[in-house]
DNA sequence: GATAGGGCTTCCATTTACTGGAAGGTCAAG
DNA sequence: CTTGACCTTCCAGTAAATGGAAGCCCTATC
């Protein structure tokens, strides 16, 4: 199977599959034209990587989670331990977000958002110490 | 005001605000021994750009709002129209993430997070089609 | 006058996770 | 035998800094 067919059947870019051999996440067989050749564990680990990718895993944990993936006597409390951190990362930035959230959305009610130029988003922006609440 | 002060007094680190001046954002004068100097105006404007970067506007967001910022006759239409846009943005990437930490939560749960091999999540990763609800 | 230190300068490399594009080899069809 | 689709590698660029090296500048001290 060739590159193309393993993009469609793994729903990522061709261009992404390439840069996955190259950081060694993958490593499919080349045939005698140089051709990659992929496998059905080919496929297999560029659906679970492409998986993990969507569900925000770095690149760094994908390559953990594969090899724990890979590996037959693994302690699913490995696994976990990785997915609970990428939990609470998620959380901090859930977190994050919703703080700058609040405060935008606390200055785009207070903009009149006509012709004139009085504006409390500048005026926040350039001074965050008085507060504009 | 050497770069130092202006580090302390905006709260930006010293490498950024050279980066600020490279990229256009700020325009500090010289002395005649090459060591930038940074007027009030200055320190406003790199006040303005921590605050806007704190609220995640991107680098190209902040050159527009400080282009604002510096016009007196701006409309305060357009501040609100960019800040409105990037509102979007993070409520889209909010929803993003809490769809993801919905999915990683269910999955931790399901998890023994034992010395077992068996483990829900590298199981949803490598066949998202088999639903592990 | 020499030197030590802290601060300043520029420039280059690295980070994340790709993505775009150029130059060129391979293969099947007509 | 040429066309077009597909494949290859390599280089560059993205966002927003950050780290580090090599080397001035300035002040204080010996």
């Amino acid at each position: 199977m060739n590159i193309k067919q393993a993009a469609q059947a793994s729903g990522l870019p061709a261009k992404t599959i390439r840069y996955y051999e190259d950081i060694g996440l993958i490593a499919p067989l080349r045939s005698a034209n140089g051709y990659r050749q992929f496998r059905d564990s080919d496929l297999h680990k560029l659906t679970f990587l492409g998986r993990a990718r969507s569900l925000g895993f770095s690149i760094g944990e994908c390559r953990d989670l594969l090899a724990l993936y890979e590996d037959r006597d693994r302690a699913s409390a490995d696994v976990k331990r990785i997915a609970r951190q990428h939990l609470d990362q998620i959380d901090a930035k859930i977190a994050e977000l919703q703080q700058m959230r609040a405060t935008l959305a606390r200055l785009t009610d207070a903009c009149a958002g006509d012709e004139r130029p009085d504006c409390p988003i500048l005026q926040d922006l350039a001074c965050a110490g008085t507060d504009t609440r």
